[in-house]
RNA sequence: GCGUCUAUAGCUCAGUUGGUUAGAGCGCUACCUUGACAUGGUAGAGGUCCCCUGUUCGAGUCAGGGUAGACGCACCA
């Protein structure tokens, strides 16, 4: 084995072995467990939220698999409509086209052919992840059997009047030309103002002032609202406004929504551009006049002087004419939330037209009880109010899209504007008795892409058939994802999978915080702060990040600040951490918290743990192969240390288990890390030395320390395997030869029992034989680094006070003394024999006194001693305070008190030995 | 307006139902190339647990109030 760690040359050739040998299926056998892998967008690239989320799913999956259970991870890419349509409108813009120029068919075409040459990008990044979901189920959104899952659903809805068709006022993305939902609208608050209007009456007889934030949209008025009990303007209800520029009248009307109190207590009324509006307009039969066109200018309802104008040039325009008529009162600054579309980032314009919707009250109540009841978790748990504040409001879902990629709406129109709704043409026609005379036009729509995302836990799993999965598989055990995405997608997954299947979706949803970057600013590209997975994994030079983060800006002259910025945190560009490294640092950050700072500095503590790992490999290896390893049998004698290492396991497996039973991935990581390092490697590796090199060691012995030593580093591998599956599988592979391993299935780790609880190896004896081996070499250890003696120097220690199991103790562990500390000699002291001015340690009771004569020197052990009584007298103090306290006394529980009292009398001894120690090297 | 979350070492974060001296990694200091590993070892320094008031024998932990920040939903033209 390489000295160190190289994570490129075994990562590639472990990933090919797995894929190819088909580990990632469900065995078929032990309990279900599955995992849906919410569909990363197929025009997508890996980036760190889908690292965390996927490596959590990973290791959720191997765990499983390796617990016996029928593991399934299903993988699957979704279509993405609005982000893909715009991937290959761009790059046709880039050649001088449009998607007009194409028409819907070729265009289509062309979406596939980019699908199929860049589509996989976001799969075998996650192979590079080492993710072992079953590749061979891979589905994408827009594939037949999904497809047709989406039209079954949707005409079996449409057949129970859940899914209907209405002319209503919708966002509108005037960029996209196209409906969107509620949730993909942004309400950000901006600076704007406010125009105070004068509308004069019909009959000459004064006027109303308004006010309003969008003063173009008064060329669609329909009304002036006051609050009927508004004394100032209640004798005017009924009268008519003769609205300016247009010299319509309309008329005032009263109504409770309008709030006396703000602005002028004159509403304007807009009921086709403004979702209240449009209310009123509905509760006061109001006409709904449109005056703008698909891409917000204006259309022509309106005076000709301003047809074709962009809504806000328009804006302008009507200021300055009403200005010049005198009808301008003023314009105040006002600040307002500005509607913007998620994806385009364009001002979203309230729209009246023709859509499909989903009437989704039914749907959420029982997706509603499905959490009540407990049936489903959220873990963290508090996300489930969120769930119920969205679900409990929810209102009807708009579906349609006026896009070309996604699934077109299976609904057709004769020449009368019927309309239709079957799966295909050919089921409409007979359906409702059409003969082919009647000319059929589909609907030119597509369907919202979360549509179908929300059939993905059945859809994937052969719905509307009957399959055998669909029976095993349903419901899943836990859907891993972020909350944002938990309206968007959860819910709808929710009420999709129990109205379609009866069955709840998943168990567990657990709620993943989002990846910030080190300053806990979200990463975006316009920010700069972007990291890659891959770049973490395979290292990237500095020039390469900077032109990485710098091109393909929408805001290009953001990239001089980015490249400085990029070139001051990275001059070096960023190492090669491997797969392992990184998929450790997120399951180790992977806490309750909502918000993760992505800290660089624990990506290089994992690859340094990651060679920690490798190289107390090599040692055990160099220790073990082509050695008698009990393998054959032959008497073994096991050590202190060889017992205490496989007790110290058994917590360790313990603690991981039940932290990922609690989806506590940070403190299973924990774990596994000072287990590892602290315990294996600190310790039991020095403590395997004593036994191996040493020529008095029987071969029993050296055979006991050897055969612990292969095993638990192979117990070890296992259970790190589901965390860092690469360079466990490949140390394994050398490990397994020589451990106990049966030989005819050394394929992989991955395919490997997890470790399991063996009460037989739990001994808190021999815990805690080691932690008084432990105290005494840190003692010395101690003594030497504060009396700056050298490590080299052998020293001869005396014992005071020791009883008999420090006797026994001391029998049973002194190679691992004499060795670790450092020891020419240890002798135990009779009771009143006179010892040396020494150095001393404490363990429990006894005392290791270190000559002073020509090692140490007296201020120095003094003032170690000071530093050493301080603490113990500040112990003391303070227990002696509380057990002082009556109240204390006759409140606190037995056994607390009991405690502070052992407490008490340990330190309070300790202390009359430090202070005894004191007084002798005082006297010097 | 309604709701949720966060504040602990220089930095990034753990800290279970209140109960020993509040922990880890990184960084820092000193010493050490000891045959697994300098991506290492040994020893160490470093804390007003955001503030105030309560509850309690006892509060980082519970309650109330505040300060600073993040987010979601609904919104007045």
């Amino acid at each position: 084995m390489d000295k160190t760690f190289e994570p490129q040359s075994i990562e590639q050739q472990c990933y090919e072995k797995w894929e190819k040998e088909g580990f990632f299926k469900p065995s078929g056998s032990g309990d279900p467990y599955c995992i849906l892998l919410p569909p990363p967008n197929v025009t997508g690239s890996l980036h760190m939220g889908h690292g965390f989320q996927q490596t959590i799913m990973d290791a959720l999956t191997r765990y499983h698999r390796m617990k016996g259970d029928n593991t399934l991870w299903q993988v699957g890419t979704d279509h993405a409509g609005i982000a893909t349509q715009m991937v290959v409108e761009r790059k046709l813009n880039a050649e001088g086209k449009t998607r007009h120029d194409l028409g819907r068919e070729d265009f289509i075409k062309k979406v596939w052919e980019w699908k199929a040459e860049s589509g996989g990008t976001i799969t075998s990044q996650m192979r590079r992840l080492g993710t072992s979901p079953d590749w061979s189920r891979e589905v994408f959104t827009m594939d037949d059997n999904l497809s047709n899952a989406v039209t079954e659903v949707f005409v079996k809805l449409h057949e129970e009047g859940l899914i209907y068709r209405g002319k209503r006022l919708v966002n509108w993305d005037p960029v996209l030309h196209t409906a969107v939902s509620d949730l993909e609208v942004l309400n950000e608050e901006e600076d704007g103002h406010m125009w105070h209007m004068r509308y004069p009456l019909a009959d000459g007889d004064g006027e109303l002032v308004v006010a309003t934030t969008r003063p173009e949209t008064m060329l669609g008025d329909t009304a002036v609202a006051v609050h009927p009990d508004d004394e100032r303007y209640k004798k005017l209800v009924g009268k008519h406004i003769k609205l300016p520029i247009t010299g319509r009248l309309i008329p005032i009307i009263a109504d409770d929504y309008v709030d006396p109190e703000f602005g002028t207590g004159c509403v304007k009324i807009t009921p086709a551009h403004d979702f209240n509006d449009y209310d009123m307009g509905k509760r006061h039969n109001l006409e709904m006049i449109n005056v703008l066109t698909a891409d917000a200018k204006i259309n022509d309802e309106a005076p000709q002087a301003y047809q074709g104008m962009d809504r806000f040039e328009a804006r302008k325009k009507i200021v300055e004419d009403l200005d010049a008529e005198g009808l301008l009162v003023k314009i105040d600054k006002h600040k307002l939330k500005v509607p913007r579309g998620d994806r385009t980032n364009a001002v979203i314009e309230p729209y009246l037209t023709d859509q499909w919707y989903v009437a989704v009250e039914s749907l959420a109540k029982p997706a509603i009880d499905a959490v009540e009841s407990g049936e489903i978790r959220f873990i963290p748990e508090n996300w489930n109010k969120t769930y119920y504040q969205w679900m409990n409001n929810i209102q009807d879902w708009c579906i349609s899209r006026q896009l070309w990629w996604g699934h077109r709406i299976p609904a057709w129109y004769d020449d009368a504007g019927n309309v239709y709704v079957a799966r295909t043409e050919r089921e409409v026609r007979e359906r409702y008795g059409l003969n082919e005379t009647t000319e059929l036009q589909q609907d030119e729509d597509v369907l919202d892409t979360w549509f179908s995302s929300a059939l993905w836990p059945f859809a994937t799993l052969g719905w509307p058939e009957e399959t055998p999965e669909l029976e095993t598989f349903v419901p899943s055990s836990v859907l891993v994802t972020g909350f944002d995405i938990i309206f968007f997608w959860v819910a709808r997954m929710i009420m999709m999978t129990k109205k379609f299947t009866g069955k709840i979706p998943f168990k567990d949803i657990y709620i993943t915080g989002l990846i910030r970057d080190e300053n806990g600013d979200k990463m975006s590209k316009s920010k700069g702060n972007v990291l890659d997975p891959i770049d973490l994994i395979d290292g990237i030079a500095a020039d390469s990040l900077v032109d990485k983060r710098t091109s393909g800006m929408m805001q290009p002259q953001l990239a001089e600040k980015i490249a400085k910025r990029t070139r001051k945190e990275f001059p070096d560009g960023i190492q090669a951490y491997g797969t392992d490294a990184l998929r450790f640092t997120f399951v180790s950050m992977a806490s309750t918290s909502r918000d993760i700072n992505f800290d660089m500095g624990r990506v290089e503590g994992y690859r340094n743990f990651c060679n920690k790992i490798w190289n107390a490999s090599r040692f055990v290896l160099m220790n073990c192969e082509e050695q008698d390893t009990g393998r054959e049998g032959g008497e073994m004698v096991l050590s202190l240390a060889d017992r205490w290492v496989w007790a110290k396991f058994q917590q360790t497996l313990g603690e991981f288990e039940r932290a990922i039973a609690d989806y506590r991935f940070d403190i299973a990581a924990q774990a596994l890390y000072e287990f590892t390092w602290n315990q294996f490697c600190d310790w039991y590796l020095e403590l395997t030395k004593p036994v191996l090199n040493n020529d008095n060691s029987s071969e029993a012995e050296k055979r006991g320390t050897r055969h612990t030593l292969i095993n638990v580093l192979e117990h070890l591998l296992r259970l790190l395997h589901p965390f860092m599956p690469f360079i466990t599988d490949t140390i394994w592979q050398r490990v397994a030869a020589v451990s106990a391993v049966d030989v005819s299935d050394t394929s992989s780790i991955m395919t490997q029992p997890f470790p399991e609880q063996q009460s037989a190896r739990q001994d808190d004896q021999v815990l805690a034989d080691i932690e008084w081996v432990k105290t005494f070499i840190v003692g010395i250890r101690n003594i030497r680094g504060e009396m700056d003696i050298s490590p080299n120097k052998p020293l001869n220690a005396l014992l005071k006070h020791v009883s008999q199991e420090d006797k026994r103790r001391l029998s049973d562990a002194d190679m691992f003394l004499d060795k670790l500390a450092k020891l020419e000699s240890v002798k135990v002291l009779s009771e009143g024999e006179e010892a040396p001015a020494s150095a001393t340690a404490l363990v429990g009771d006894m005392e290791i006194l270190i000559p002073m004569a020509g090692l140490i020197d007296k201020d120095a052990e003094l003032a170690r001693l000071n530093k050493a009584m301080e603490k113990v007298e500040k112990d003391v103090a303070r227990t002696q305070g509380k057990l002082a306290n009556d109240k204390f006394v006759s409140n606190a529980p037995e056994a607390v008190i009991e405690k502070e009292r052992t407490k008490l009398q340990d330190a309070e001894k300790q202390l009359e030995k430090l202070k005894a120690q004191h007084h002798t090297i005082s006297a010097l």
